[in-house]
RNA sequence: GGCCCUAUCGUCUAGUCUGGUCUAGGACACCAGGUUUUCAUCCUGGUAACCCGGGUUCGAAUCCCGGUGGGGCUACCA
C-alpha cells in the first residue's frame, strides 16, 4: 500500500442522478485528480425494494458524459459480493463483536414505543438490547433450523459499560462528538441475507483501498457506526469528508417535489454541461479569490478540502442560468448549432430528409448554414438551449398573424406606416446584397437621405418581418429570410394596412 | 423528544484561525440611467448583510460564554 489518494462515487441505481449526488461525485473526481489519486466507481445495489433496472448505467453516462472518468477497470456492484460480506459478518460474529438477533418487528416496534414515552433515544441500544445475551451455540442452532435472523453490531459491551463518547476527526467540521451509551447495535446483515449500507459500504471502502469518505452531511449521525466496523476489525480509518448539503429556497434538503434534482432533468431542457459544473462546484467551494468561471481542468488545478463550505448551500437556479447564458454565448457556433438542433426537431420546426433537415411546414429544404444563422440570431437570447424553439419560430412559418397596429411606430399613422413600407420594398428591389451588414448600411443611408425617421422605417421592417413586438433587429431577419420573403412580408404587412 | 451539524446582503460567497487598512469586498437577482427601431446584449450607478444578549479588549464580523434560528439523523433505505 502506497499514501496514493482514492476516492469513490457510490450511488445506488434507485432511479434518476441527484444534482448533490452529482456535485459529491465531482468533489471526489477533483480531489483524487489534485492529488494524482484514483477515482474509483461502486454500485450500491444492496437494497432490492428500491433497485431500479438500468438506473446503474444512466448514472455512469451521466458521469462519463460530464467528462469524471473512473479509473477502475471493472465496476463494482455489491450485489455480486454478497458471500464477501457473509464471511466478514461471520469472521465479526466468532469474535464476539457481532451477534444473530431473532428479535421480531413487533418486539422492535414495542421496544421503541417503551423508549419514546419514556422520552429515551429509540432503537436497540444498551440495557434494551437481549439477543446480544443469547448463548452462541443455541443461536446458530436456531439459524440451522431456519429462524429469520439479523446480524448486528455490538457497539458497546454487554454490561452496558461504556466510555463516555466516541470522539472523530471530520476534514470539514473538525471534531465530532457522539455520546456512546445510546448507539443501537445496528444490523450489519438483513434477514434477506443482503447487508445493510452501513456495513457493505464501508467493507467495500476498506477493499478498494479508499483513502478520502466524501460524502453528503446526512451521514455524518452513522459515522460513528463505520469507524466501531472498522475498530472491529483492526483497519485503518480513512479520512472522512462530510459535504454539506444542497437546499431548496426554504433551506430544506434539496428535494423533488420543490423543482428538479436530477442531473438529467437539466441536460434535457439544455443546460450545458460546463454551466452545470461551474455553478455547483461553487455551492460549497470556492477559490477564495473573485474568478467565477472554470473549466474543469482549472478545478483540479484549484480545488482543496479546506476550501469547502460547512454549511449548506440554496440550489438558486438564476444562478445557474447566468451560467448557461455565458457558456452558450461562448461557445462555438458550429457546435451550438448542433446542440440546437434536436430542440427544433423536438418543437416541430423542423424534420429529418434524408441527409438535410426540411422546414416541417413548407416542406422547404434547410440548409445547415441557414440553421447556423437561426442560431446566431438566438444566441444572445437563450438561457437555456429549449428556449430557441419560442424564439426562432417565426422564422419557420408561412403565415404572418399579428395585429397590423403593432406595425405603426409610436405617434405615426397606418397611412404613413403603409407608405413607409412602400418605399422601402421599392429600394430593397434593387438591392442585390442581403447580407445583413450591407443591409443595414443601405438601409440607413437610404432613411437619411431621404430626410426619413428611423423609427418609422425600421419600426414597421421588423414588425413586417416577425410579427413580434419584440425580437432581433430585422436586418438579421431579412438575411436570414432572404430576398423573396422580405419582399412578400412587407407586402402583406401593406395589405394588413388597409 | 433525543443526538449531531450550522449561522455575513434575497441567493452563492470573501473576510473569522493570525482582532484594527471592513463606514464589510465580489457575483447572481433586483432597481435606475445610458447606448439602441423593439427585445436581448453592452456600459455606468444604486438598494441590500455581520442572528441576539453578555463578556474580554483602547478596539470584535473576527476571541469567550449564554441564548435563538435553520438543517440533518433518529429503518432489516442509502
Amino acid at each position: 500500500m502506497t499514501n496514493k489518494i482514492i476516492t469513490r462515487f457510490a450511488p445506488s441505481p434507485t432511479g434518476y442522478m441527484h444534482v448533490g449526488n452529482f456535485r459529491t461525485a465531482l468533489y471526489s473526481f477533483l480531489f483524487a485528480r489534485k492529488n494524482n489519486g484514483q477515482f474509483l466507481l461502486r454500485i450500491e445495489d444492496t437494497d432490492r425494494a428500491r433497485f431500479i433496472e438500468g438506473a446503474d448505467n444512466k448514472i455512469i453516462d451521466i458521469v462519463n458524459y460530464f467528462g469524471l472518468k473512473f479509473d477502475n477497470k471493472e465496476i463494482i456492484f455489491q450485489s455480486k459480493r454478497l458471500d464477501v460480506y457473509k464471511k466478514y459478518a461471520e469472521q465479526l460474529i466468532s469474535e464476539d463483536k457481532a451477534y444473530y438477533c431473532f428479535c421480531s418487528e413487533e418486539k422492535l416496534v414495542k421496544i421503541k414505543e417503551e423508549q419514546t414515552t419514556n422520552k429515551l433515544p429509540p432503537g436497540y441500544w444498551g440495557p434494551h438490547r437481549s439477543c446480544n445475551k443469547l448463548n452462541k451455540n443455541e443461536a446458530k442452532e436456531k439459524v440451522k433450523n431456519g429462524e429469520k435472523y439479523v446480524i448486528r453490531l455490538k457497539m458497546i459491551p454487554d454490561d452496558n459499560t461504556t466510555e463516555e463518547n466516541g470522539v472523530w476527526n471530520d476534514l470539514i467540521h473538525g471534531e465530532i462528538k457522539t455520546e456512546m451509551k445510546f448507539q443501537e447495535d445496528f444490523v450489519i446483515i438483513k434477514s434477506d441475507g443482503f447487508p445493510t449500507y452501513n456495513f457493505a459500504h464501508m467493507i467495500d471502502d476498506h477493499e478498494m483501498g479508499v483513502t478520502h469518505v466524501m460524502r453528503g452531511e446526512e451521514f455524518i449521525s452513522s459515522t460513528i457506526k463505520h469507524i466501531r466496523l472498522y475498530e472491529a476489525f483492526g483497519w485503518q480509518l480513512p479520512q472522512f469528508a462530510h459535504l454539506p448539503l444542497l437546499l431548496n429556497a426554504d433551506k430544506s434538503k434539496l428535494s423533488k417535489r420543490q423543482g428538479d434534482v436530477a442531473v438529467e432533468d437539466y441536460l434535457k431542457k439544455g443546460y450545458l454541461k460546463e454551466a452545470i459544473i461551474n455553478f455547483v462546484v461553487l455551492l460549497g467551494w470556492n477559490p477564495k479569490t473573485e474568478q467565477e468561471i472554470f473549466s474543469l481542468a482549472e478545478l483540479v488545478e484549484q480545488f482543496s478540502l479546506d476550501k469547502i463550505n460547512k454549511s449548506g448551500a440554496v440550489f438558486n437556479i438564476e444562478k445557474l442560468n447566468w451560467f448557461n447564458q455565458y457558456y452558450i454565448r461562448k461557445m462555438d457556433l458550429a457546435d451550438l448549432t448542433a446542440k440546437c438542433l434536436p430542440y427544433l426537431l423536438d418543437a416541430g420546426l423542423i424534420e429529418k430528409d434524408g441527409e438535410d433537415y426540411k422546414n416541417k411546414e413548407t416542406g422547404e429544404t434547410v440548409s445547415n448554414d441557414w440553421i447556423k444563422k437561426v442560431v446566431l440570431l438566438a444566441r444572445e437570447r437563450l438561457v437555456k438551449l429549449d428556449d430557441i424553439s419560442e424564439i426562432v419560430k417565426f422564422l419557420f412559418t408561412e403565415k404572418s398573424e399579428y395585429d397590423p397596429e403593432l406595425l405603426v411606430w409610436k405617434k405615426s399613422s397606418k397611412e404613413d406606416t403603409a407608405k413607409n413600407l412602400e418605399l422601402l420594398k421599392n429600394f430593397l428591389a434593387g438591392v442585390e446584397d442581403f447580407s445583413k451588414e450591407n443591409l443595414e448600411v443601405e438601409i440607413k443611408k437610404f432613411i437619411e437621405e431621404k430626410g426619413l425617421g428611423v423609427g418609422d422605417m425600421l419600426w414597421p421592417f421588423r414588425i413586417a418581418l416577425s410579427g413580434l413586438k419584440n425580437s432581433p433587429p430585422p436586418f438579421d431577419i431579412a438575411e436570414i429570410l432572404g430576398k423573396n420573403r422580405v419582399l412578400e412580408k412587407i407586402d402583406e404587412a401593406k395589405i394588413l394596412l388597409k
